[in-house]
DNA sequence: TCCCTGCTTCCACTGGCCGGAACCGGGAGC
DNA sequence: GCTCCCGGTTCCGGCCAGTGGAAGCAGGGA
């Protein structure tokens, strides 16, 4: 039989990709079979382009013989994030050190915030976030204090859509959250309680560059503790200024490049 | 004019993969003409599957136009090192909590230790290791320990070839190399000192899993502070023995492939 | 204005890709 | 032991997506 009937167009460099972000469903491993499902290929042409990125080291096999993303598109991934963890990381450090908490620093990306550094101990906190992860930015401390600050277009496009509801104590209704937002841009943080997940609780202060927000830094505790997390608000803010500082003169395109895209 | 005259044979896949890889040089981003040249590419070739791999955010264009990796590679690495991070992570970060100094944890891959975890603070060392990148066994601690604990026929394999020379300090005569993880394995520990990077010194124990050899567990420090380092040793073997028993339940197999792919 | 460098566009040819179908192997059920 | 079933693997000839040399373009420096 010929090939090359059933959805023509399709560019072989799609079909590469669409095997490798198949992962980003955070699956760990997939079957041959459900790999070409997820990347809706047929399965000899999936079998015979996985060969290529299995002996190429962008795909593994695990014991089972099922796939997983190689090693090398995970050293890959790190060397993309370099560039920003040698400027922001040693900041959350410092966080945690001085809070004892899982400390975290995200970005917008489109709806959603993206986690783009994370430091925690042994602690056992109920966890959402982690670092390359998203969340819905209106349950999540961080992502409601960069909603707060960003320009009010942004805030709009984001109330115009379905708000996704996590747990029952997640805010949704628009008007509700759009007050939520002021009193944040009044008071300078911003807090979730069991928002995103049952049992955990955090708040977080807006990283400023040239004037405009740059990111979120926060902290997670216990939901138990949640009253008394407002003691490290000082130190947020402390942290936060040197942020800034330390990002004041690399120029906001470069930055945001940067945050985006960690080269 | 007809194309596929030059290299035939060689397929869109590896083409592809090539552009990718081309960043694992280090280099954070490159002009197309580069990626063309580091690809071993036409330049309009190149110029063709950059602009789909741009579309899909595999790459990205910097302010100048020139092309990183995309953050959706970033999240996609930082997924495929997840189950990794999930059990040793902690461990590390208490490590650090209670040195004060840089750790880190790695293993072997091929002749070179991958750097899998690392956790650091603002304190300037002079930063040779990375997580996600590579260093050569003979001038690292972590290098050491596992190449003193691997296999024989791993050492002999490791002897016969060139080894590199990072500075001045690194040792390089293959006997007094065989002697000194001699020394490795009966005093449980190794230290370097200058021998990958002027200015930092380290010291490293063994993590075991079913006998033999896992990964290998080090904190850095300034090498004006190399001789009193010592006194981390029993917090260094502390940590490594609670990773050894987290890990134990876990069958060599599974470890093995999550430590190499972190799937 | 001219040159040079790096990027983008064009297009006719063709060989690598395509994927349905057949085949294989091993585990479960009878 | 035989059969069924279900993932995975192999096969192969038609054909169109990919090809890349060359021409065109933009912009910056002399």
């Amino acid at each position: 039989m010929a090939g090359g009937s059933s959805e023509p167009g399709r560019s072989v460099t799609s079909k590469v990709l669409a095997l490798l972000f198949a992962f980003e469903s955070g699956r760990r491993s997939l079957s041959l079979s459900e790999l070409a499902e997820a990347a809706h290929l047929p399965l000899s042409t999936t079998h015979r382009l996985v060969a290529e990125l299995v002996d190429s080291g962008a795909l593994a096999r695990d014991p089972q013989g099922r796939l997983q993303l190689g090693i090398r598109l995970w050293e890959l991934g790190q060397n993309a994030g370099r560039a920003l963890r040698d400027t922001a990381h040693p900041f959350v450090q410092d966080l945690f050190s001085l809070t004892g908490e899982t400390s975290h620093l995200a970005i917008r990306e489109g709806h959603e915030v993206l986690y783009i550094d994370r430091v925690y101990g042994t602690k056992r906190v109920p966890r959402a976030s982690r670092v390359g992860g998203r969340l819905p930015m209106h349950a999540t401390a961080v992502g409601k204090v960069i909603l707060a600050f960003e320009e009010e277009w942004v805030r709009d496009a984001y109330f115009h859509r379905h708000l996704e509801q996590p747990t029952a104590y997640t805010h949704i209704n628009p008007v509700r959250l759009a007050e939520e937002l002021a009193q944040i841009r009044e008071q300078g943080y911003g807090t979730t309680a069991e928002e995103v997940r049952l049992g955990s609780a955090s708040i977080a202060v807006p990283v400023f560059h040239t004037g405009s927000i740059g990111a979120g830094l926060g902290i997670v505790v216990l939901s138990s503790q949640a009253p008394t997390m407002l003691r490290h608000l000082p130190t947020l803010r402390g942290i936060s200024a040197q942020i800034e500082r330390a990002t004041a003169h690399i120029p906001l395109e470069t930055l945001r490049a940067s945050a985006k895209i960690g080269g």
